[in-house]
DNA sequence: TCCCCGATTAACT
DNA sequence: GTTAATCGGGGAG
C-alpha cells in the first residue's frame, strides 16, 4: 500500500475531505501493533471559516494547523474528548479536514480495549471515537503523516464519486450552510440524516 | 482572574 | 429526545 504524498493535502480543504473517504487510516501503536481503519466520513475546515478553530488566528492550540500540510492537528474538547484533524492547504493558512469516522479494518482487539466495548460498529464511529480507537491524544498533535512512524494515511479503494454525500457539519453553529461533511452511506458513519448525493465530481 | 461553552459521547426517559 | 460528565481555551473585565 503506498502512503498519500503531501501534495494530497496541499489542496484546498473542500477538496482534500471527499478525497480521503475510501483510503486507510494507519497508526502504529509503540508496541509495534499497527491498526488500520477505512474512512468514511471529514469534514472541511476552510479559510475564513468561523466554525474553523484557525478562524480567530493561532494560537498555542491551533498552531499546528498554521504549519505545512500532511501533519495531525489533535484538539481537546467537553473536558473529555479527543479529535484529529489532518492540516491541509497551503502552509499559513490554517486550513484543516477532521477524521470523523472510519470502518475498523485491523487490531481491532485492540481498538475494543481502547473502546472499552467489543460492538464493532462502535470502535471508530464519531470523531472522539475514531482518536480512543486509535491512541490519539495531544501528544502525536503535529505528528507528520506524511514521513512519521507513528500515524499515516495509505491508497485504499477508492469511492465511487456518486456514493459521496455532503451536508452540513456536525456540532458547529455558525456557518451551517456550507455542506461540508462528507461520508458514504454505510453503517460505520455517525450519522446518516440529511445529504443527497453530492453534486460534486 | 473569571466565566461560559464547545468540531462529543453514553446513558438515560 | 434529553442530559450529565468534565476541563481547557479564549474572550471579557
Amino acid at each position: 500500500m503506498s502512503r498519500l504524498p503531501r501534495g494530497f493535502h496541499a489542496r484546498a480543504a473542500t477538496v482534500v475531505a471527499p478525497a480521503l473517504l475510501g483510503q486507510v487510516l494507519v497508526r502504529r501503536l509503540p508496541s509495534g501493533e499497527e491498526l488500520r481503519a477505512r474512512l468514511v466520513e471529514t469534514e472541511a475546515y476552510e479559510q475564513d471559516d468561523p466554525a474553523s478553530h484557525a478562524f480567530r488566528g493561532i494560537t498555542a492550540r491551533n498552531g499546528v494547523m498554521f504549519g505545512p500540510p500532511g501533519r495531525l492537528y489533535v484538539y481537546f474538547t467537553y473536558g473529555m474528548h479527543h479529535c484529529m484533524n489532518v492540516v491541509v492547504g497551503r502552509e499559513g493558512e490554517g486550513c484543516a479536514v477532521l477524521l470523523r469516522a472510519a470502518e475498523p479494518l485491523e487490531g481491532l482487539a485492540v481498538m475494543g480495549r481502547a473502546r472499552g466495548t467489543d460492538r464493532l460498529r462502535d470502535l471508530c464511529r464519531g470523531p472522539a471515537r475514531l482518536a480512543q480507537a486509535f491512541a490519539v491524544d495531544r501528544s502525536l498533535d503535529g505528528a507528520d503523516l506524511v514521513a512519521g512512524d507513528q500515524l499515516w494515511i495509505e491508497r485504499g479503494r477508492s469511492v465511487d464519486p456518486m456514493d459521496v454525500r455532503s451536508g452540513p457539519r456536525v456540532g458547529i453553529r455558525v456557518a451551517t450552510e456550507r455542506p461540508w461533511r462528507f461520508w458514504v452511506d454505510e453503517p460505520w458513519v455517525s450519522s446518516r440524516r440529511w445529504g443527497p448525493v453530492s453534486a460534486r465530481s
